[in-house]
DNA sequence: AATATATATTGTGAATATGACAATAAAAAT
DNA sequence: ATTTTTATTGTCATATTCACAATATATATT
């Protein structure tokens, strides 16, 4: 009964969004305080219906833009994952795909009809409980979190919380606050300057507050936000074990070509024929 | 116009799932060959709709037990992503949920419906372009192909292309046929002994075909699939970058906590308080 | 103006991890 | 008995990581 259209069970399909942002070295989500039944006075992510002709990547990017009156250029936005629980929504079956998204600074702009305000809350309240929100948002938001410290170890993208130009504080200063670590400063330093994706523009900040101005420095061009092939942070710049001790896995080893070359990289290898 | 379920635009929610085995060093894929329009005669991947009152992991579960015939422990299975270009089915708009699992050994079980036969494709022969794949399953099937080579670096996850217990060149194995890599035996040995995943059982493989016998190993206990904050393989266990060449980033640096402790723990760290 | 304070940046060295490969062990094949 | 094959242990040079000292350059204070 695969793919046949006339009898399909009626399912709605809506994209949710968790964005994020850092103000005063705190992550915050933009959550938006319902204001109709259900859930109403509850807090929700931002989300809508996908439209008939509408790509879901293309649904993400108009809720973000909706919600906070930003453009393309101003985020980094990628899917997250699939909720559909058939009782996930009281009304009828909802199956949402959920986005997260980076921006840089954020003002929330408007409540839609059904959103009586939107706000910036901060990921600790929503992780220690302290907030109640509707539908299983607070599981989205969860796996949210825990999707950004692990795609943070991907240099570019701590920079995507930073304007276009900034300080190595700055950019230092994201990863202490998305995980909770405090990294040395003059680690970080020479790191950074090991890394491609990174360029020193000037020698100098113009505004700094207190003691010598920072040099400012911005995502080298060709670097991509979704590079993946990329060389990890070494393990003091991923991400602590998480909060309930987890056992650790200590791999190590190393590849071999033939008797004594190099380690094979994987277009090295031939393929296998195709049994067609 | 959030959640009204009154006038959601009609959208059909399936999911297609990426099953994948080992076989002789190979990589393998199940598709089956469809045998009704639209893509009649193409091969596709296995999957359906959503059950009204079935959760997306449900669905996923059933059809990988409706096309293998096996059981939930005989398999990891995990939601890739969500496919929804509105051209994607020619038929009406069909939003799918992807997923990939891993198993250890299979032989496909029944070709449904509307599907011809079922069978197992080398992957190397789906990247080559060699086989022609149904709806935008090639792009699912390309993108779950990089999500298991990416999700291997978590140490247990190889083993579940491994019989329960297994020898430690089977578990090489995986990795070289995963990643076309040839890690080195020596270093390898050292890299599982060093790691808490692992669990050595008897001294002895019962059988073997030639040199040595090899020592049996099975995953530990209390070690989830899901395993995530665990630590990466190193550099040259970890999959080699990818193909085309990739801008690579060595990042490194360390934690502090005030004047001499050690690194901060995320536990560490004073969460700030709700506005609510 | 001199000094204190703060942040940025560079440097240094010990400890550890990695990678390459040698050496030994234990079986089957000859 | 010897060769071949795979498993396992050992060794060591090198690279990376981490902790922290030292220096640079600004603002704030006296």
């Amino acid at each position: 009964m695969r793919y046949d259209p006339s009898e399909f069970p009626p399912v709605a399909v809506t994209v949710d969004v968790v964005i994020f942002t850092i103000h005063k070295q705190t992550l915050l989500v933009l959550l938006i305080e319902r204001g109709v039944p259900p859930f109403k006075g509850s807090w929700a992510l931002p989300g809508g219906f996908i439209k008939p002709d509408e790509d879901l990547d293309a649904a993400a990017a108009r809720e973000l833009a909706e919600e906070t009156g930003l453009s393309t250029d101003d985020w980094h936005l990628e899917q997250l994952a699939s909720y559909g629980s058939p009782g996930r929504d009281p009304r009828m079956r909802v199956v949402t795909v959920a986005y997260w998204a980076i921006m840089a600074s954020l003002q929330p702009v408007r409540g839609g009809s059904d959103a009586v305000r939107a706000e910036l809350i901060p990921v600790s309240a929503i992780e220690a409980g302290a907030v109640q929100l509707a539908f299983d948002h607070d599981k989205i938001v969860r796996d949210a979190v825990e999707h950004v410290r692990q795609r943070l170890e991907y240099a570019p993208l701590a920079a995507k919380f930073c304007p276009p130009e900034f300080t190595l504080s700055q950019l230092r200063e994201v990863y202490d606050t998305v995980w909770g670590t405090r990294l040395d400063p003059g680690n970080f330093q020479r790191s950074v300057k090991e890394s491609s994706s990174f360029l020193k523009l000037r020698a100098k900040a113009d505004r700094h507050l207190r003691g010598r101005p920072a040099a400012l420095w911005s995502v080298a061009d060709g670097i991509d936000d979704s590079v993946r092939g990329a060389r990890e942070w070494p393990s003091q710049f991923r991400r602590p074990p998480v909060t309930i001790a987890e056992p650790r896995h200590h791999l190590s080893g190393r590849g071999r070509n033939e008797k004594k070359g190099r380690a094979l990289r994987r277009q090295d290898v031939e393929l296998p024929e195709s049994e067609d």
